[in-house]
DNA sequence: CGACGAATTTGAACAGTGTTAGAAAAATCG
DNA sequence: CGATTTTTCTAACACTGTTCAAATTCGTCG
């Protein structure tokens, strides 16, 4: 049990290594931008040679991909707050999809990061289906609530699955559009627009919700 | 007026050979996809050698946007021809909506740089005004019909444009989806959401054209 | 403490990218 | 044909992610 203790002050030491190359990956994210963060300049950052990375990671998309993780966990836990407090189901699935929004328009260069590698599925050098599912079970454990609003709603499980697809998409179509800023929106600003998506979708809902009530 | 003709001819010739590296770029890009059409890539298929290029383009996002700019025309016509023979608003703008979607899913390497390009406003080497105005200035000709049916609905300016934009962001979410196929949809695709999307905004519209009659 | 073995980091290189400068070839014109 | 301009190539630069063998550091044991 020694030998265990010995070894687990080494893997936490090892841990605490690549928390410091992933905070560095992620200053440089926010200073640099996604463009700008090159292994080299992570590494720099980090006090590393860029070599010295690949014996932490397997790649730089896993750093990557490490650092979209944790940022998962955050938005679940914005969404999860947002919603604590709340009972009425239409009420929390309209704060669970806003929470959702509003997290990615206050993080951009996050929204950056997760359009880069989820879109990247089909790229030269993947992150391989392990990694794939945990970001893509980080990014359903967020989305979570709003299934579960619209299931508390009426909804079958495949009706409140589509709900939450669509009202992702929709939100993702709005904050590419907001952060690349090439569409000039008169007036109103993408968040009021999704929040009328929003709750066009919980009137929908209702009204299904009542129509299966008098049947 | 004989140098103006020498000089025209000349002159077609040169937009001869700029039309053969943009077919050996558009070749490369629906092979090999976005990453795989790099500008050696680009330059063997047409036959040059890549420094030749930069003869006849400034950089190879220069030539990404001419492609794109021709898609955004194919594009518009396409959608152009799907309203031709359609007259009441609401179903023009049904199917133009409808139109630019199906575009999209059926082309997506044309999606692919779209996105690229229409993201990259704030990449290191932008494209320069100019051509940022013109992608821009395809893009809305595409639209316009969606931003014109909803104006024969009642819609004021502002209203149409939103209308617009948002469609136009809840179609490129979509599709975003749709193409990676990161997260499943089940039952429905992603063309019945955009539609079931159209309908409710068609809906919204003629709601709200009549509340301003009864005024 | 010293030495052995394992864990960690480095230096140098490779293949690839977009891009540029200057020389070479090709076409055009007087 | 000779001179000029247009077009293409060769070679290089700076950068990218990545790999490998050598060097260094570290923990452990005699």
């Amino acid at each position: 049990m020694a030998e265990q203790r010995r070894q687990g002050r080494s893997q936490a030491v090892k841990e605490l290594k690549r928390g410091l190359i992933l905070n560095a990956a992620r200053k440089v994210f926010e200073t640099e931008g996604l463009d700008g963060a090159s292994l080299r300049a992570i590494a720099a950052e980090a006090g590393y040679t860029p070599a010295a990375l690949y014996f932490h990671f397997d790649s730089k998309e896993a750093i990557y991909a490490e650092v979209l993780q944790t940022s998962l966990v955050s938005l679940s836990a914005t969404v999860d707050q947002a919603i604590a407090n709340l009972v009425d189901p239409a009420v929390r699935l309209r704060a669970a999809a806003m929470a959702f929004f509003g997290f990615y328009a206050e993080n951009p260069r996050d929204l950056d990061l997760g359009f880069y590698l989820f879109r990247g599925g089909m790229r030269p050098r993947g992150l391989g289906l392990e990694r794939d599912e945990q970001l893509n079970a980080g990014l359903a454990a967020a989305l979570k609530p709003i299934t579960n609003a619209a299931m508390a709603m009426g909804a079958t499980p495949e009706e409140a699955d589509l709900l939450m697809v669509d009202a992702f998409a929709h939100a993702a179509g709005l904050l590419l559009l907001a952060h690349t800023g090439r569409i000039r929106m008169f007036g109103a600003s993408a968040s009021e627009l999704m929040a009328r998506y929003t709750d066009e979708s919980i009137e929908r809902l209702k009204r299904k919700s009542d129509a299966n009530d008098q049947s």
